[in-house]
DNA sequence: TCACACATGATAAATTGATGACACATTCAG
DNA sequence: CTGAATGTGTCATCAATTTATCATGTGTGA
């Protein structure tokens, strides 16, 4: 699930777009002219936005001008200019897809997905799954095989960190800040007395030790 | 710069590929056949991968198949199949772009660019390459090729610092305000160790010993 | 050519310090 | 009150680091 932005002009072409996109699960914004396109991304959260060149009032290239002044979000243009100046300007406007139409929704649909997972925005994890643990954050459950494990809050929130960065070292400090923030704890040894208690619980030893530095999930990739 | 891989087996293409890239201040890895380009990928470190479909030996879906495996390096699929259930497949194989020949070798080239730019958020900034070393300091490891070493903390900081200045001569002093700061030991023989270990573990003989002096890292003099 | 001094390499042993394990204290909800 | 979740303190263990010792190599002057 993503959250997007579809900024076209013709109000059929949008509505199918939209349409399928939303049938493939995600949350779709729609946007029928340049100005729009920007007082909407102002007003919701945007994970990656499909941009028409030829629109009303502004068009595609001047949106991505302005939208990049601030954010570095995805931007997939779909447009039905073909010349490769414009195809070129794009890319050095830092649009990061170009399509041209007629193009099969169904492919529109595979780079979105593609560029969202290289994006990192695939990065927020719901699921994750280890040789035979899986854990669900949405139901807050974690399983073993077919054995439900019983994870209290902090060990599923400090589970999750690790997962949400997994193969990259977590210092002690980071741990701290992410599970307690302010009201940490005094010892050093409630962290290492976590690590300890999933290290039982899930069994296979998939949490190594950086003497000296921290904590690290091994790496599924 | 990135570290290309171009996997195509025309050698009239693959060479003017190549040379574009070349002169775009990338550095190439040329592969004719899909076992070729699995063998470069081992061998080298490389940032990004332009994969023909249609190859001898190995075609290019099966060494998508191949490589993900073990990485998520950006691959951009270049073929002359323009057939859609391709096109999804190779999006389903997680490509991370999909052109169809002929193609405007400054636009691939653009598509490149866009595509590491986007690979590259979040990449490991703190990260030191040479050769066919590579440290990072987010994940803490070292590799070798593809190989991980096991460094311990000093070990891998005292290979960040050669790399860091390699073809420099670093003095047994610069060693110890480096990696000790104030509490340094007090046995020369300390350094000594810990290089000999480095040497050990990396296999070839890439530290240096300037007799009196102190070590250096092999420059590509 | 042959000692000799000196710098470095290699290895083992000692030391230090971080971590793992566990028992127990505390808090909080029902 | 009871039980679960969370946090603290202690101590044994083990790995990383350091020291100590001896072997090896290299250049110098007799």
């Amino acid at each position: 699930m993503a959250r997007l932005l579809i900024v076209e002009d013709d109000p059929d072409t949008n509505d199918s777009i939209c349409e399928y996109l939303k049938g493939a699960g995600h949350q779709v914004h729609a946007a029928f002219d340049g100005q729009q396109a920007l007082d909407l991304f102002e007003s919701f959260p945007i994970d990656a936005i499909v941009l028409d060149i030829m629109l009303p009032k502004l068009n595609g290239m001047e949106v991505l001008r302005e939208i990049r002044q601030s954010s570095d979000v995805p931007v997939l243009m779909l447009t039905a200019i073909k010349d490769e100046q414009t195809q070129i300007a794009s890319f050095d406007g830092l649009a990061d897809d170009y399509i041209t139409k007629p193009c099969s929704i169904v492919l529109l649909g595979k780079r979105i997905t593609a560029l969202l997972r290289r994006a990192g925005k695939g990065k927020d994890v719901r699921s994750w799954e280890w040789k035979d643990l899986a854990v669900n954050f949405y139901a807050y459950t974690a399983y073993k095989g077919n054995e439900p494990i019983d994870l209290p809050q902090k060990e599923l929130r400090l589970l999750k960190f690790l997962i949400d960065n997994q193969g990259l070292v977590l210092t002690r400090n980071q741990i701290l800040d992410e599970l307690w923030g302010l009201e940490s704890p005094e010892s050093d040894r409630t962290i290492d007395l976590y690590i300890s208690r999933l290290r039982n619980k899930l069994g296979i030893d998939c949490i190594k030790t950086i003497k000296g530095i921290g904590y690290k999930l091994e790496g599924s990739e």
